[in-house]
DNA sequence: TATGAATGAGAATTCATTCAT
DNA sequence: CATGAATGAATTCTCATTCAT
């Protein structure tokens, strides 16, 4: 990325975020981009050095805004199993509150070795880290099961809220709504799935 | 997909598989596919109608395989809970197995709007209507709590297995063997991470 | 370059000298060889790596050409003398023959680094050779002064010769036939513009 | 060209001479040049009419001064062979003076017919018929020989030093000193190669 | 069936030039 | 006069697909 001062640089992200989450990566053209954007074809080489370095700005750009407000969000609530249900609520309410953008790290940052092998994604192993941190917090307190391996975890939770969202993003009709979504996902995680409060888990 | 008969068409299937995983579907040329399948060029057009259904056909070639296969495992479990322990074990074996086959899948079938958004993928969803069923039945005998919704579970519980073969599959080093990861997994979703036996879990 | 069986090789050759003789290297586009070749556009990547290669194949091509030829010529004289007057007449019509070629090498390949310092001028060097070769020969028979020095003095005819062919190449109308021109270039080099009694220069 | 006056037009010119010597004219990009003037893109405009005019002004300014220096060398002496040593011995002074400036008439002004065809080399032609001018001079006093004819003899004279002064430009290393080349190519022109007791040459 | 040379549509990127400030 | 951000025309090269053999 070359120079971001100005809105065009913003303009252009926030229009390849509406050509990428329509036609993908690959089949998005940069003059579409342009024209979404309403510059010059040109214009997107002064602030980005190539196709590929849109999606990557685009993704640090907004992985930066979640991660902080994640972050934010859940260090608002003190106790652990409060803080899971907070971040299963914030994941799914950004989900719907920015579909495109959504649409395009469930689909495209996935996607070719390009960005998920070469591609170092810092951000969203934060993100993740936010999970275990928490997961570890409440080892400590006492409340999680000691059992419990945090890097694994980290993992399961944030891929059922993922595959979750996949499902709102792709398909056009939505069942359930967030809240619901979101207090059953956690509940899983928290209580599982087992209705018998004696359960013969051993630590 | 036209002809399947002969073993070239595996041939390229197995090639296509090898090389997708490689390079990205996007960045594999039919040309890299032929040589690796030891074909020419144009011989790959005798059994498949273009680029892309190299790609859904051995898509379903596979799902096809891998649901049957699921099936099969999980209809040897009698109980519910241990049907959901059984999946979780079966789909990170699977995912060991045939590595290039599930980096193709992970990363390639969520990519562009082709795939997920118009290919109907229909072994997938039977694939995740195992769990579903599984859950339902679990309910049915009072195994599993009545307020789980099976068909936001399914999603949660596939894409923390999901999210955790990814992990795998892109990273090189695994920290974690496929036993430990899948009692993992399975453990969070019978027992949740909670660490007392009476907890307040309303039904 | 790649491949070079078939005639498609030797027809885009051919365009090519044609094109940049008119045009230039830099003004002549790839779609105008494949046009003047009969080809479509990607043909020519088949035979060729990129635009780079093409003058650099065609140059070689010619070159070997000549210089086998030139060769040949000047060993069918046994002296010196002989031998500088068979060059330069050789030379001459060798331009005089083929045009474009000729104008390419006196433009396109004298110019941009590109070509004149990081490509290896090996054949034309050879072709310089020749006449420091006649040089010494001839200073060993006693026939050519001593303070002679060889490799000025094969720039020096060869620039001479060069210089006539590029104004011949570029301007339209010839006021001298080759003939003379050679004539009097090789009399320049080995009797010298002074007007000596002594000598054996006819007036 | 438009205006001449304040520095900046000569800062441009010096720039241009320094790029297109390094990069070649068509590799070398207008911003290049500015920046290596220190100027704003847009201020070539105001100084040249493109880029094609940039190259023009520069050959053009630069021949001037070569020409007014050389026909003042050149007068300087008297007698016809004098000036031609004269003139061999200025004009390799002068490449080795402005290497820069040489490398450019050496390979861009050869180039493509747009600078050799279409425009009108005033100056080099008033260059070239120095020689020739010469050359009538001496064949009147009769010290040259009258079948000499002073159109080929001079363009013959020019190749000479010019291919000697391209391969000092492209090649790095020097064999041979400037003296020693001017005095050998006027030597060949003067006396020939023939060692023929008779004539004046020492050997 | 099998081949692979040939096709040509398609897209990313560059850069001379302009013009509002 | 000077600036430099913006323009958009222009061009190389790629590669899925075809088809004559």
């Amino acid at each position: 990325m070359k120079s971001r001062n100005g809105d065009k640089y913003h303009r252009i992200i926030h229009a390849a975020t509406k050509v990428f989450a329509k036609k993908g990566f690959f089949h998005a053209k940069v003059s579409d981009i342009a024209k979404e954007a309403q510059v010059a074809d040109g214009t997107i080489y002064l602030y980005f050095d190539n196709k590929d370095d849109i999606l990557i700005s685009l993704f640090e750009e907004q992985m930066r805004a979640v991660l902080e407000n994640m972050i934010n969000e859940v260090s608002r609530e003190k106790d652990a199993v409060k803080k899971i249900e907070r971040f299963a609520l914030t994941h799914l309410r950004l989900i719907e509150l920015n579909k495109n953008m959504a649409e395009i790290i469930q689909v495209e940052l996935r996607q070719s070795s390009k960005f998920m092998k070469e591609y170092k994604n810092e951000k969203f192993l934060q993100y993740l880290n936010l999970i275990s941190d928490v997961i570890r917090e409440g080892q400590e307190q006492g409340v999680f099961r000691k059992s419990v391996i945090p890097e694994i975890a980290k993992r399961a939770f944030f891929g059922a809220l993922d595959e979750m969202s996949r499902f709102w993003v792709l398909s056009s009709h939505k069942k359930y709504d967030i809240e619901t979504a979101a207090k059953q996902i956690s509940e899983y995680f928290l209580y599982g799935l087992i209705r018998d409060p004696a359960h013969p888990t051993a630590e």
